[in-house]
DNA sequence: TCTATTCTCGTACACTGTACGTAAATCGAG
DNA sequence: CTCGATTTACGTACAGTGTACGAGAATAGA
């Protein structure tokens, strides 16, 4: 009996043999589930309810398998987490075509990120521990690296450009993410309010109290995203 | 017997109520601790075992408390790592008068918040699921928003931006961290190398492969970091 | 048919957050 | 001082977690 792979393999020492070896000998008993429908189980148990619902129990019974049959299709449960951030990755298209635009081309990498990211509100997080280095995240990788191109950066500082463009993203879509889950519930909005408002009329806090006795005219994410999207991008090309 | 508060006094429904309410009645028994040490114990296990070593039994144990006498202090976990940011936050020189060139005010700000975040490399995943708005985190709103001034960006404005930046350096740091964890461990980094190259080989990854081919040159973090910065803030003052 | 291999999964264990209840300490009032 | 009210301290208990172990079932090649 092994407890280190599975229809999958995956190693102990070395994270990444986890993304090879998915082949299966032929020999032995045949899996009754897979690799696949595992993580895409686990996916939807934390869209749906959110990335504290996955657990080992839950997704087992999701499945239908029992809980320790998961043992052979992933080594542990933090394992599992990292196939569910390749496995949303592969919502990404990872063909565009450059269009002569390299901004365009960039923006639309970014956005793609973020909606991404705003269908697996899970997501920001899990990246903020993990480094994606499954097949479909390089293969979002290999688009994002063509698109940067024209921008007459090295290999080096493409790759940089990408981790810190994701990286961008991931902090903004989770501070807006939590944003809009104060603002869903009413409640909790004016808590909020009422607690920066006497924060500001304490007096050492004059700044605050200016920001919030303006108006507060709604503005939508995308733009502010989009805003700042652009800010860094613009600053790309010149070195 | 009460369930919702202690020193400080917390409320179920209302999160801020946190951070109100810190004076003693008078009445009842004198506490033998305190939400600071306890904070602080929780803040030095996550710093040297790391977040996951962070449980109600080891905090205790390191205040000589029993178990449920951290209830006292705190309704529940989740807000002792609220406690936690915004404890660590009180690092943050809230004090730093404007100097007249606002982009190096801004500047040092988020460097601030870089070299606080690798002190406490558990903050930036705290920080992507919380909203800081204890004192600390607030004072040291108000030095940013102070230092942004200059820029002629309206309040609310202002607060994205700086919302932004928070963002920007949690995201970036995070990842600054991964990379240096593998960089750590000869073993993990040889092993992710030999992973790479392979998926470079297989013909289907040539912008990866380009990249990879080329001699890595060492390039120092925050180096990384401050030109990004630069690229960030040189898009504020602008529109 | 035999054996090696692989997968399934029930049971068990250490550990988690925390609800509940009791005992101890401290206050103001009488 | 005594008394009741109030607050804190914390032992015990429980449901739920990840997963180690090992026994049994299924399969392929000899």
């Amino acid at each position: 009996m092994t407890r280190d792979g599975g229809s999958g393999g995956a190693a102990g020492v070395d994270p990444q043999q986890l993304w090879l070896n998915t082949g299966r000998s032929g020999k032995g008993r045949r899996p009754a589930f897979s690799r696949e429908a595992i993580t895409a189980a686990a996916v939807a148990l934390a869209d749906s309810e959110g990335i504290e619902a996955v657990t080992m129990r839950r997704v087992a019974a999701q499945v239908g398998a029992g809980v320790m049959s998961l043992y052979s299709y992933a080594p542990d449960k933090e394992t599992l987490l990292e196939l569910m951030v390749d496995h949303v990755s592969g919502e990404l298209p990872a063909t565009g075509a450059p269009t002569g635009d390299w901004r365009a081309d960039v923006k639309a990498v970014a956005h793609l990120q973020r909606d991404l990211m705003l269908r697996h509100p899970w997501l920001p997080a899990a990246l903020s521990t993990r480094r994606g280095l499954g097949p479909h995240t390089l293969a979002f990788l290999e688009r994002a690296l063509a698109a940067l191109r024209p921008t007459g950066l090295d290999g080096a500082a493409r790759l940089e450009a990408f981790a810190q463009l994701t990286a961008f993203v991931a902090g903004h879509v989770a501070h807006e993410i939590a944003q809009a889950a104060v603002a869903r519930s009413p409640d909790r909005a004016a808590a909020e309010a009422r607690y920066l408002a006497a924060v500001a009329a304490d007096g050492h806090h004059p700044e605050l109290a200016e920001v919030l006795s303006a108006p507060a005219r709604p503005v939508s994410p995308e733009a502010t995203f989009t805003r700042f999207l652009n800010r860094l991008i613009d600053g790309l090309g010149s070195d």
